[in-house]
DNA sequence: CAAAATACTGACCGATCGGTCAGGAATGTC
DNA sequence: GACATTCCTGACCGATCGGTCAGTATTTTG
């Protein structure tokens, strides 16, 4: 861990950022395969093809490792979705990119999902609570009550509460992708569609033709 | 275990069904208050101040055990719902009474919310499916399902996919249990009230009134 | 009361876990 | 080539896990 070393070199070496890389991996594609208590340091180890001690070298202990493959896999995320947020003017639009771009993304990427999902259920800190997922729960939250509140106040959304709505929006996508993991045959895309109406639906004001209708008969 | 068992007695003894009802109800605290992975058999006969051996006597392993507790967490829970559809004459109202007494039952049964929840997301077969998460999900989907279809029929809802929207809708249910579970001060009830009005704008016909808002103005 | 079935204990097993440690190999640096 | 630092190994540790087994209470049955 770069934390405690005491290196007199400037930062860490070649050999130590391409080994975080490759554990880090390691860690995420063992947890997929494994499930969260399956996935030991002798695994990781195994798949980097070192020894168990290595792997304790380079990394604290095996929370430390776990919250770094977390973190890595939710700045992937993040990485892909805030730009095409950005790119979308309307509160509705955004609310559309956000469904849309976590399907997206996490259809492509299986095993950051798998991982991500199992560790985050499942990982707690020396207090018993599960840190990373209230962590990654509220970011997610926070994202979608902006979008949220912006709508209302931009008088494209109707007045409901938003906390319970933001919740029920990011349950219906980590749904969508938990049905998509029991059966990797459904289509996501189709899946954000029915997603993208409904919540649609819920969220509009009452003018009898959303964007999306207008869209299908104009 | 009943199964295996090659008694010359008609049924099982009292003692035998005392000790599974004991056994069952300190596993789900077990699991409740230490996790999957904390809840072990050494502490759910610690709980039941008899010795591990003993409840492998009366379960042939952890994983019957396991089963056992989910089996009879899932029939309290349909017990209490199932009269409550059966009392609602329409779709609508089935679908109300589902998300409300299903958030009802589990708040008023915390430790088998999170013993349900915690061996769901966890508990593989030795093939290494999810099978009780999977065949309670496909049950809830059933339930959901069949109101949904029949709401359709009825004329009450509008055309929809109703996979998806059947996945949303539960999804948004364990999504509302999931963040009480987190935050014991929410109010559920508050909440079941809006999920039911997301749900009957996302799934009613566009005629511009729901029975919600109509009651609420007349 | 004795025989038989049931209910249970405590010691033990092999496996695996996360983690430590002493020391050896590899890699740069003068 | 010597020296220090980085990188890594293999043996080992204590703890805990699910599960077995021989033997012993306890209860039921004739």
């Amino acid at each position: 861990m770069r934390s405690k070393r005491r290196s007199k070199m400037p930062g860490p070496s070649f050999i130590e950022q391409a080994r975080h890389r490759q554990l880090i991996a390691c860690a995420i594609t063992s947890v997929a395969e494994e499930g969260y208590a399956g996935a030991s340091l002798a695994s990781v180890a195994r798949r980097a093809g070192i020894s168990k001690a290595a792997v304790l070298y380079h990394f604290r202990n095996k929370d430390a490792l776990v919250e770094m493959a977390v973190n890595e896999i939710l700045r992937e995320l993040s990485e892909f979705i805030v730009p095409r947020l950005l790119a979308e003017p309307e509160a509705r639009g955004r609310l559309r990119a956000f469904i849309q771009s976590q399907l997206l993304f996490l259809e492509q990427h299986r095993a950051h999902l798998l991982a991500v999902s199992y560790i985050l259920v499942n990982h707690r800190n020396r207090r018993g609570e599960f840190h990373l997922r209230t962590k990654a729960e509220n970011d997610a939250l926070a994202a979608i009550t902006t979008i949220l509140e912006d709508g209302q106040a931009r008088g494209e959304f109707r007045s409901f509460s938003v906390r319970p709505m933001a919740a029920t929006i990011l349950q219906a996508v980590n749904g969508a992708l938990s049905q998509w993991v029991a059966d990797p045959s459904l289509s996501l895309s189709d899946y954000a569609t029915e997603l993208v109406t409904t919540f649609d639906l819920a969220t509009r004001k009452d003018t009898r033709t959303s964007t999306i209708r207008k869209a299908k008969t104009s």
